[in-house]
DNA sequence: CGCCAGGCTTCTA
DNA sequence: TAGAAGCATGGC
């Protein structure tokens, strides 16, 4: 992998594989927007980017070499080696189709309030409303930064009330986003700590918020806090392990398991055919 | 229109 | 303590 700074624009290249559309549309993020041209406008940690990708070159648009360096290089998981971790996926026969199917998956690391705010959201719905919800949450309650907004913080949203989120028409689960932001800007819930966390600890310390079980915990780890091993279970990934994976998921996989997983949801809810239909 | 959505909490036997 | 009911809303 190079880096090559020019006037407008910052080039990563030797990334042949990563996809743009893969890694936005596989169900791990849900505010990036992609323009006309086929590039993608987004902004965490409070700042924007454009993003494109050209053969094996993801380019940054518009984009300082302190944005790079401080906020997308980790957000886009450069420093992981996916061809490698791929080569491994594929000694598994289910998982070579996944990598087939979608491959350009890369997990980002996300903001960690927002993976934990925004799969509270996600608990019962659907992605397309996901989206809605979390688009409105941050044009009411974020800051406007140029023509987009940031994910409002847990404090920014700890002295709402559920009142106040209405407009989100989120439904019963505003009052477990209030719950959330008030744990969190008080230190009930220390995410900084959950850094230093194994996946099971992370898990014992978010599902203390209102609303938060395992698997939307599992999400947030995976998303927000670089825990690689954390396997979120959701309906899709319990059929295709009932199916798929009748002795159990391999262990080989261990450490990047929450990375197969995301290429085994993607692969699975974009392929319905390949798990049995009733139910 | 009815089913269901990247579930969780609460109730019930 | 396992399993079902209830939950808000709207995409498809």
């Amino acid at each position: 992998m190079d880096i090559f700074y020019e006037k407008n624009k910052i080039i990563v290249s030797g990334l042949a594989g990563f996809s743009l559309r893969d890694t936005f549309a596989c169900g791990q993020c849900f505010r990036w927007e992609e323009n006309p041209d086929g590039s993608y406008r987004g902004i965490a940690f409070g700042h924007i980017t454009t993003v494109s990708i050209q053969e094996d070159r993801l380019i940054f648009h518009e984009t300082s070499r302190q944005d790079f360096q401080t906020v997308w290089f980790d957000y886009f998981d450069l420093s992981r080696d996916y061809d490698t971790i791929k080569i491994g996926f594929c000694k598994d026969p289910t998982l070579k189709k996944c990598v087939e199917f979608a491959g350009g998956i890369r997990i980002l690391n996300q903001e960690p309030w927002e993976a934990l705010c925004s799969f509270i959201l996600s608990q019962n719905n659907n992605i397309a409303r996901i989206k809605g919800i979390i688009s409105r949450l941050c044009e009411h309650f974020g800051d406007k930064l140029g023509d987009l907004y940031s994910f409002p913080s847990a404090k920014q949203l700890s002295s709402l009330s559920e009142n106040d989120l209405a407009p989100l028409r989120a439904g019963f689960r505003s009052k477990y986003v209030l719950d959330a932001a008030r744990k969190v800007s008080d230190g009930t819930v220390d995410l900084n700590a959950i850094f230093k966390m194994s996946a099971e600890e992370g898990i014992a310390e978010l599902t203390e918020i209102n609303g938060v079980g395992i698997k939307v915990a599992s999400c947030a780890l995976l998303f927000g806090f670089k825990k690689s091993d954390a396997f979120p279970v959701d309906v899709w990934i319990k059929r295709a392990l009932e199916s798929l994976y009748p002795q159990g998921f391999p262990d080989e996989f261990v450490c990047e398991r929450g990375i197969a997983q995301q290429y085994l949801f993607h692969y699975v809810r974009l392929n319905k055919d390949i798990l049995p239909s009733s139910r």
